[in-house]
DNA sequence: GCTAGTCAGCTAATCGATTAGCTAAACGTT
DNA sequence: AACGTTTAGCTAATCGATTAGCTGACTAGC
């Protein structure tokens, strides 16, 4: 590849022109901004972003690492984050961490060792597992979203996840279902608590209690979900509603209701949070409560360039409404076993 | 952050030593080894992959261009990518073309300009677009997935587009159907040539012509399929079958008979190209075929570290084996409007 | 005619890691 | 003792872009 060097040489100038050209032009005159123009296309010169990163400690790179970009609302995210990345003239260096928390620190590292200015993280782990973090790490800026509890050290962008819950539990119980489970997520995730304590305040305010063989243990993974929901229905007893707290858990337990025949909601009904594309194409139509992604990432990378310019005030929390997409799969219980 | 030069300092060495001793550390003796050890993890010294990329002329970092992460199959792709990737040693540059051969453009020039080594990409345009384009790309290799015709100037990663569709209309026409519509993807694509090619070779097989008016255009997308969609089966004669090219036109089009009470397989059969997570908990459970995107993603990486080890050959065609997926969403005709 | 001022454009140092090539100490051999 | 050999570790150049600071040409004012 050409360097600035050579397209000095051709231009016949020197490579402190060739750079003044390149960015902004102050002093450079129109005769040698053009011949600089034609050295660069005639010898296909694109600049070496490494070694003006080098130069100027600024890579024009951001991190961004998501637990599982399967998951829709991960993938949702990485495509809104990509965007608004992009027309802000930033870059992204996608990391996946697949839950491990171990692995999502060493991401982080390896966005640290590229330079990128500042890393968007969706927890995986627990908040004692980012107690080392601050707003900082190294120079590169951390902004927390989704699985982010107040308590961590650095920005935060979340749902408010007891009210999502709340929300889709609240429709659940306005058809008088009195039995209802919920697939709740890893005990240490915050995201997870928060969206219990909706479940079991909605049955709260109803005089209900939660059954404890009712309250379900996932992973935020489909098989998971699939395994421990066909426990579930093949009790004597089962639920006659299910809250689902995240969509591909949603999938398994479509897939163990679908498996034993079981009609939804003619016999189960079922909520759950995170809308995506086949929600609405399913049968029946899926009721679920939607979050904003897009203000969410907004909210993230607004956060994140705010930081990178060198804002070191105290730690922010952003939450964000969540909207219930009423759809068919919620219906009055049916006929009990 | 800390560099090198600190490091040796804080040692009591030369820069030389610590970088030898990060290094495989030939000739450091273990008492400076321990120095500066001791050194590094006091300063919390990580090694600045910027500078060394430009030194070294490797930045480990790949590109990987994709249409729209949104859609499964290049969720997946991403997630396969991402996986062996870091299982090498190299770190994913993600790019979104949003199916825009201007922005794919823009991303390679972006790909190359922050060093990557190579770039996986799956064109969104026609053979013409990229016929400035090399094995190499300055310095960066590129090889192409999905959308890869074998006229282009680089490695090619695909299904066997055209068995994929035989196989699915193969399976549709097993039940005695006989008017059949496609959800075919954009003209100028190679991939949708490829799956139209084998949907007409299916039906010729069995002596039948679609009616021009049962070939449907769409862009791969929901919204236009959706809408193709309810106009095909508004017709006074709808098709008995409609074979999808791909998941997300499957989305649309699975909405649109929703939305029409058109029951799926009773009245209408549908098959369509790509798995997913959702189609075996989607009621009914979804016959599809399956691309081996893992296969396809290991190819892609192998045949790209290959070309960056500087294997210059002629440019190589690998296409992979699609499988069919019987589910329930196809059987026989139903009762004709 | 001479000095001061202006500014286009150049020279050279710099960012941080790597490494070719060098120095000097230590050891073995005769 | 003298010399060669080995090897631990250092010095300094280098990658490519940026930019502080300098040079020298030109203009203006006295």
């Amino acid at each position: 590849m050409a360097t600035m060097k050579d397209v000095a040489k051709a231009a016949g100038v020197s490579t402190a022109t060739v750079s003044a050209t390149l960015s902004g032009a102050c002093f450079v005159s129109p005769e040698l901004q053009a011949r600089v123009a034609t050295a660069i296309d005639a010898l296909g010169y694109q600049r070496n972003s490494v070694a003006s990163g080098l130069k100027l400690g600024r890579t024009s790179l951001i991190g961004l690492v998501v637990s599982d970009v399967t998951n829709p609302f991960f993938t949702e995210l990485v495509q809104s984050v990509q965007d608004l990345a992009r027309s802000r003239g930033y870059s992204v260096l996608l990391g996946i961490s697949d839950h491990s928390v171990e692995r999502e620190a060493e991401l982080l590292r390896l966005m640290r060792s590229h330079q990128a200015e500042g890393t968007i993280l969706c927890p995986a782990g627990a908040v004692e597992d980012y107690s080392s973090l601050r707003l900082n790490f190294g120079r590169m800026k951390v902004v927390a979203v989704d699985n982010a509890s107040p308590e961590l050290p650095f920005d935060t962008i979340a749902l408010e996840n007891d009210k999502a819950a709340k929300l889709a539990v609240q429709h659940i119980l306005s058809f008088g279902h009195r039995r209802l489970a919920i697939m709740s997520g890893p005990a240490h995730q915050f995201v997870s608590q928060r969206r219990l304590d909706g479940f079991l305040a909605a049955l709260k305010e109803k005089n209900l209690k939660a059954d404890p063989a009712f309250i379900r243990r996932g992973d935020f993974r489909i098989e998971d979900a699939h395994r421990s929901c066909a426990e579930l229905i093949a009790r004597p007893k089962r639920p006659t509603a299910i809250f689902v707290a995240n969509n591909l858990m949603l999938i398994g337990v479509m897939r163990a209701l679908a498996e034993a025949r079981l009609s939804v909601p003619g016999q189960v009904s079922v909520a759950s949070i995170d809308d995506f594309p086949w929600s609405s194409a399913f049968h029946p139509a899926l009721t679920v409560v939607r979050q904003p992604i897009a203000l969410m990432a907004t909210a993230a990378l607004d956060c994140l360039l705010r930081r990178m310019e060198g804002d070191e005030s105290a730690p922010t929390r952003q939450t964000f409404e969540p909207e219930l997409i009423v759809r068919h799969s919620c219906a009055k219980p049916g006929a009990e076993r």
